[in-house]
RNA sequence: GGCCCCGUCGUCUAGCGGCCUAGGACGCCGCCCUCUCAAGGCGGUAGCGCGGGUUCAAAUCCCGUCGGGGCUACCA
């Protein structure tokens, strides 16, 4: 198919629907725009495919812009930022669509169509044909007394295309070359029998306007391009623009099994990733992974990089599934990458939504988390792990209870001369300091009992932490001060 | 059913005719380190769907076949 008059400046599009929660295919096909659009040096349209009433929520759309912001994905021109097409928003662009499709209709480009779909099916059926072609074109040649019989009946026509009667073909950004055959799309319906333009005009009639080059999203739209594309013939004929653009079609992204994430599925939810504590740039990280590589040996890099690298033909053309265990993984590294403070700074607002911290936390509180940041840094794999690992540290003393499977794993009986001996150790110490008790402990443990270390500390640490799994011991305890850690050890004595 | 897309370890991928005895990552298993858990180090497990063809040579090209998926609305 022709891309005659290409331009030379890259407009790349992101056109969501505002249905639902932001979904992790639909946020992988924003950043994808984002890094071709970014690494062409070209800009970014963001805009909003609401023209299904019924099925658009004000909350959807809010729910977009917070986790496009949160990512930090930004957009050149589209809502909050304006741009020289506004609006962005297709509820507010109706005028612009009847415009089009009217001259669309002069034009013949477009024609009426009376058929219902019963009327259809039954011609199929008559016709010894599966129903399931869909409409077969009836309507194209009806005439000027034919149709006025058709409204003297109280009916009223829906807009269709005149598809052309040859094959479509074009080049796929990712999958190279694709033919559709002659005969193989229906004429479809852009507007409807009410006058509502349907998403098969104002996505092409938008990307026209607003001078998009190229459009990537996801495979499951890769059928509509035909018909995309037979409107863009047209539109070009009545003159509302000079090119088409050219089309890429991204893997599907799969949960488990083989199907589709669907937007009802959990895991496809973005907010439960950012609820759990991923990071923007680990979410992103793996979202990337999903269809494309940065090179044979690496799979963690920062979003500059990916912007560095992009290239949009070198994106895979195979569905990927979504694998949680290795978007943790991911994330996990970039939060060990994360310096002590902006740890610290983006662990805090977990930690205040599980009441462990006050919204302003007391700078002897921060001093106390940017002491056991880098500890617990490289234990967690979201950040909402962090929670439960200091949460001895900042629960209130007459809060404070051993979680009853650590108690019971470790501070039985045998527990006891364990407990005393360590309360004799520490409470000796001339000073609280993490060598000091580790020397302390290890004399009366396993020097003194004659335990190995690994027997140890057991009870010392489900005594003072509450838990199995705890940071490091010794600095644990110092950070939990003299009176609180032999509190806690006299306390599971009893 | 029709149209279209896809087929390399369990998963994501590298591979674009010889560098492949198929590389990396996650996962999994083992060992080391070790106060728990991690992190880190070392090692291991596991794959070109199948059948033809082209070629001196095929994971790579062609055909077929089988399998998976998407779409098939007056939704987007």
């Amino acid at each position: 198919m022709s891309t005659a008059s290409q331009p030379a400046a890259v407009r790349a599009r992101f056109s969501p629907s505002p249905t639902g929660t932001p979904h992790v295919g639909l946020i992988r096909t924003m950043l994808f725009n984002w890094a071709f659009a970014r690494h062409h040096g070209g800009r970014l349209v963001f805009r909003i495919e609401d023209t299904d009433a019924s099925r658009d929520s004000e909350d959807s759309y809010q729910a977009l812009l917070d986790a496009l912001r949160w990512l930090n994905l930004d957009w050149d021109e589209g809502p909050e930022v304006g741009g020289p097409h506004e609006p962005y928003r297709q509820s507010g662009r109706s005028d612009l669509y009847a415009d089009v499709a009217r001259r669309l209709l002069e034009a013949g480009e477009l024609y009426e169509s009376f058929s219902t779909n019963e009327e259809v099916e039954q011609r199929r059926r008559a016709a010894g044909q599966d129903p399931k072609l869909g409409y077969d074109n009836a309507d194209r040649e009806l005439t000027d007394e034919r149709k006025a019989e058709l409204r003297a009946d109280g009916r009223e026509p829906v807009l269709r295309l005149r598809m052309p009667d040859e094959d479509i073909a074009f080049t796929d950004l990712v999958r190279g070359d694709i033919v559709f055959k002659a005969g193989s799309v229906p004429d479809p319906v852009l507007v409807r029998a009410n006058g509502a333009p349907l998403y098969t005009l104002t996505n092409p009639v938008d990307d026209a306007l607003m001078g998009i080059t190229h459009v990537l999203r996801g495979e499951d739209l890769l059928p509509s391009t035909p018909r995309q594309i037979a409107l863009y013939g047209a539109l070009r004929r009545i003159g509302v623009t000079t090119f088409t653009p050219e089309f890429g079609h991204l893997p599907l992204v799969r949960g488990e099994g083989n199907k589709k994430l669907s937007k009802r599925d959990p895991e496809s939810n973005l907010f439960h990733y950012r609820d759990r504590g991923f990071l923007p740039e680990g979410m992103l990280n793996y979202l990337a992974l999903l269809g494309w590589a940065i090179a044979e040996d690496r799979d963690v890099f920062t979003m500059a990089e990916m912007v560095e690298a992009f290239d949009v033909s070198r994106v895979s053309s195979n569905p990927a599934r979504f694998d949680l265990k290795k978007a943790e993984a991911i994330n996990a590294e970039h939060i060990r990458r994360l310096s002590e403070e902006d740890f610290v700074a983006r662990v805090v607002p977990y930690l205040v939504t599980a009441k462990l911290l006050p919204e302003n936390p007391s700078s002897e509180q921060l001093a106390t988390l940017t002491a056991i940041g880098p500890l617990v840094r490289e234990r967690v794999t979201v950040l909402s792990d962090a929670v439960e690992m200091v949460r001895f540290l900042f629960v209130p003393e007459e809060e404070f209870t051993p979680e009853p499977a650590a108690a019971a794993k470790s501070l039985g009986e045998d527990a006891g001369p364990v407990l005393d001996a360590s309360i004799a150790a520490l409470e000796a110490l001339p000073e609280w300091a993490t060598p000091a008790i580790e020397e302390a402990l290890r004399g009366a443990l396993v020097d003194g009992l004659g335990l190995k270390p690994r027997k140890a500390f057991g009870p010392v640490r489900v005594a003072a932490t509450g838990r199995t799994v705890s940071p490091p011991l010794y600095e644990s305890l110092e950070l939990l001060g003299r009176e609180r850690s032999l509190g806690r050890l006299r306390s599971a004595r009893s």
